[in-house]
DNA sequence: GATGCGCGTTTGAACGTTCCAACAAATGGG
DNA sequence: CCCATTTGTTGGAACGTTCAAACGCGCATC
């Protein structure tokens, strides 16, 4: 269907093949091939006019014929689960982007694939037995998960995006270090001059929003201060009205002059919230620090731990294609500062920095 | 690498192929063919019995070489642009979830490629003439994109979703018509017994903004309104202050009992916090339609347009893979019907739905 | 001057599948 | 009852590439 040559006396019509390289430049087939895969066994002439011809034919090697007969499909699988909502979420989200544009840097493609809703293992078992790819991206790994043993028991490359937790031996995944990240806030916050410190986050036993509970209070001894006295609330993102009022209690008790370290922007959203409405002003009384730096912690200036994605993406391919057994990556997060972490406020842009604010202070 | 088939008397080691089906039903590599893509050339107990060997050696066909052979990849590439933010986006993010749900049902595949920063159009060249793919799905068309106009003149397979603005003649596009979404919005908020009815949306110029606008006019009309009176304010999404004053202003003008539509969520987002601000009620004094139903809509349980995303990657791969001329296609989004337009407040699921809200009326 | 070696190049075969033409057996019409 | 047609099955070839082995050549070695 597709014609990418102009058809002319030396160029047969449709795609140019390794043999019309081989004949425009004189050599066997084999010579083109080694001129492009192991250019050093190929004498500096014939390499130059080779190069030459392939240049000028246009020619790309077809992946599909290298895939055959170097048995490697030179792609991965990544399994896109339209549960949440039929999304991925911001995070997955990014990561794909991120694996994508990572994958030309090591030969490699993504493909997408959907998972058999009755069985998890069949879309894996299927995608791989086609020859499509050589091995899978895990992301979102779950308690109990029966991916990573299967991958294993059948000798599949994986690498996985987040601790694999049922399989404390296992080496080959990346995650990033929200508790690092939590706790680098809460010293951000300590240096901006918040008196106290308080984490809105979900409620106990999942996996990542412990992590993230730790970090504030490895943030607070730290900074030599305790969580005692300090006020932790715990509800679920689902309803914003819940963690509104969560965040309403905590400053209360916390009073104006401290901040608020959240678990999600959308939990930032609440305190944000309950800082206007108990009437004192973001950054000014109350610092706010969400998590994730989503569309939302941009639109309201919200300070918010970034994920370093792209690192994440490029570390997992190197887990993927490089030879070595891996060793387990765990990346630190950073910190996007915005007014909601000023306690000078800075947020309109027309008033000038240098100009004195009086600010009620406690 | 990957071993998915047992050694035993009869199977080689590693997996299994056609001639090993083949052999192992007595007939020839053909018949083995056949069976899988013409079951009718096939005598029926010749049939059963290579179904049989099939399924007893777990053979799969290897998609690369059929690739390599029928001359096809059935495999279509989407590009990822890590422009914005990194991310595709909430829209483009369950766009793609949705391609590669309904992909195997069109015996294909969905590969993801970054493009060239340098060039828009190599990227594309690239992944077709390695013969990974037969085409691509377009999103994101912007105005003065060279891509269609490329695709065309070199016969590949492509289909885009959004409109292609700069090619009226094209026919391959999927869109949702978000015109219609907001007028459906705007029968909604006139049923729900809001007054009068405004629109919050971005500054003139962009296709889809000025098409929603458009949308708000047209569902006045069917209401038998007219816009003069009624008060447009336009603000960029990019601040979310800016958006709550505009909408401040619009509320001031319109007063309680009536109701703001919104181009996007994030504008929502901004006409929520500006009902607060105003002192009113969400829902009860002033009705708030955003737009994509995001985990914000969600999250503020407010009422937005949703996109029919997975009809839309549906669509895409009919008119991707069925011969005929394809027409396009403009799809009606769906109301997510929250509280925020609900003029009887049933926000608090606590409070009975029956008792008596008495509510300032101007 | 024969021997051995390394370099650059070529040739045959293979990866796993489907296209194509040929074939044998069964079926039908005159 | 023979020939033409249909039905089912088969083997050779090809898709475009790389692997593995072989080859010819010049050069140093003895």
């Amino acid at each position: 269907m597709a014609d990418l040559t102009r058809a002319t006396a030396d160029t047969p019509p449709g795609r140019a093949t390794i043999v019309d390289v081989a004949r425009a430049a004189q050599v066997s087939r084999q010579t083109v091939s080694n001129a492009l895969n192991r250019p050093d066994k190929v004498a500096a002439p014939t390499l130059e006019r080779v190069l030459r011809e392939i240049d000028r034919l246009g020619f790309t090697p077809h992946i599909t014929a290298q895939q055959l007969r170097r048995r490697k499909a030179a792609a991965y699988g990544f399994e896109v689960n339209p549960s949440g909502h039929g999304r991925l979420g911001h995070i997955l989200d990014e990561f794909l982007v991120q694996l994508t544009v990572a994958a030309p840097a090591h030969g490699s493609h993504l493909m997408t694939f959907a998972p058999d809703p009755e069985d998890v293992i069949e879309g894996y078992r299927q995608t791989l037995a086609t020859g499509l790819v050589d091995g899978f991206v895990l992301a979102d790994t779950r308690h109990g998960d029966p991916r990573p043993q299967w991958l294993l028991d059948h000798h599949v490359p994986f690498v996985a995006f987040g601790r694999v937790w049922d399989l404390p031996e296992l080496r080959q995944w990346v995650d990033v270090d929200g508790g690092a990240g939590v706790r680098e806030a809460v010293a951000h916050l300590v240096a901006a001059g918040y008196d106290r410190i308080g984490f809105l986050g979900w409620p106990a036993g999942s996996p990542v929003g412990d992590d993230r509970r730790h970090g504030w209070l490895a943030g607070l001894a730290d900074a030599g201060r305790t969580a005692s006295g300090q006020l932790e609330a715990e509800e679920s993102v689902q309803d914003l009205d819940q963690a509104t009022a969560a965040a309403e209690r905590l400053l209360r008790r916390l009073g104006p002059g401290s901040a608020v370290v959240c678990a999600s922007d959308m939990l930032a959203l609440g305190a944000v919230r309950a800082v206007r409405n108990t009437g004192l002003a973001l950054g000014a009384d109350i610092g706010v620090v969400g998590f994730d730096d989503t569309d939302v912690a941009d639109a309201l200036s919200v300070t918010s731990i970034r994920q370093p994605i792209a690192e994440a993406a490029r570390t997992a391919w190197q887990m993927l294609t490089s030879p070595e057994s891996p060793r387990p990556v765990l990346l630190a997060p950073a910190l996007t500062v915005r007014s909601s972490t000023t306690r000078t406020p800075t947020s309109s842009a027309t008033r000038p920095r240098d100009t004195p604010i009086t600010e009620e202070q406690p």
